[in-house]
DNA sequence: ATCTGTGAAAGCATTCACAGCC
DNA sequence: GGCTGTGAATGCTTTCACAGAT
């Protein structure tokens, strides 16, 4: 095992991606694979995908390729999905709502995410229940947080309260934030913050259908 | 002008930010602005915020910065924001409809992006209205497409459903895709395809708050 | 004096080629 | 023979330093 110093941001989303490759053959039955077949997947090159494993170290037999089963556990331990994490959504507006009512927290039969509360700063909302969470107003926020060991946040309030939401998450000690608002949000060091921002995926899109001699340098992935 | 030959995807991505920022500073009455000011709010370096905008010509006035007003025009002739872009949805779910009856698809008093279209292969969800739009059968998708002349297309179908809703949209001509199926989307090099994919993000999530030194190398927005 | 625009340098990520192991 | 693991080379993006304009 390498002790990974510093890693390219981009290899982590490629490991989503490897992980998702690797649940799906893994629910076909299919128990060995290699990095070709998981660089055609992934619409990468082979290379990249060894790679990006061996930042973390190896995992492979030479001349055999990978154990699904093996590679897959492998990707959830580094990607911290062995263990659940507890989420809350600050806004429950639609978005809010609808994210609530998300079927997906589970992924490949493990409820890794958890959802521990809802908040709101609007007196009417709060009471409401969605999937069974009641909705509680944003000055509970901390109670909710020290009791449930919340780990992330995801950020669904109207853009101009964006900032006070993340303020108040950081000071209780929220660790990531998922952020829907479309603005860059300042926070300390030491929490982690993910855009979510579809219009900006369309903005982008309506330039590179304009220059579609641009189009093929690289994949982001979000 | 300059003859923007090759551009980093990142550029793109931090031009959307910089539109916002401007949109922002015209509405409280800003006039002039600067490349400091900018990599500031955008939480990039000066240097970049000129180097971003150097690929596709000059704003700006040496001792003096930018117009608010004409680096905004600019940017939006660049990102293709000064014309309409018509939009369909295929997959009526959760997730479509929630699309459909979202309230932003203006932005700073412009129609940019216009919904011509909601679709669903389930004879169930035909006929049902969203936002004043009828769902119709997929089958109906090239009649649309043409009619109005439609350029993106967002997929919102389940994830075994999306290759083949791919398929059908770029057959028909659509030029780009935002697709908010988790999975990777093989389409022809002339398609532009932009995922949204807020999962992939709680688990980059995870990733980081279990190795927070690895934090601050970069920012990938989505 | 100030702040933009840009060639050159530095820093990173990707690609390559091949050594190492089944 | 086949496929992984990895140092070295390549290529791209960011950073820097300063020339150029007002």
């Amino acid at each position: 095992m390498k002790p990974p110093l510093s890693i390219p941001n981009a290899t982590i989303s490629r490991l989503v991606i490897y992980l998702r490759i690797l649940t799906n053959l893994e629910k076909n039955g299919t128990n060995r694979t290699s990095s070709d077949l998981l660089a055609e997947e992934a619409q990468v090159s082979a290379f990249q995908v060894r790679k990006d494993l061996a930042y973390f170290g190896r995992f492979g037999t030479r001349g055999m390729g990978y154990t699904v089963l093996t590679l897959r556990r492998e990707l959830q331990r580094i990607l911290g999905l062995n263990r659940r994490w507890n989420c809350v959504i600050v806004g429950m507006g639609r978005l809010g709502q609808a994210l609530a009512d998300y079927p997906g927290y589970m992924e490949s039969n493990l409820y890794e995410f958890e959802l521990k509360g809802l908040f709101d700063i609007d007196p009417h909302k709060v009471g409401m229940q969605f999937h069974g969470i009641t909705v509680q107003h944003i000055n509970d926020l901390e109670t909710c947080v020290r009791t449930h060991g919340v780990d992330m946040a995801f950020i669904t309030v109207p853009v101009d309260k964006a900032q006070d939401a993340a303020d108040a998450l950081v000071k209780v000690g929220v660790r990531g934030i998922l952020n829907f608002a479309p603005t860059v949000l300042e926070v300390s060091e030491e929490v982690a913050v993910e855009q979510v921002d579809f219009m900006a995926g369309m903005k982008r899109l309506a330039f590179y259908i304009l220059n579609p001699h641009l189009k093929a340098l690289k994949e982001d992935e979000e």
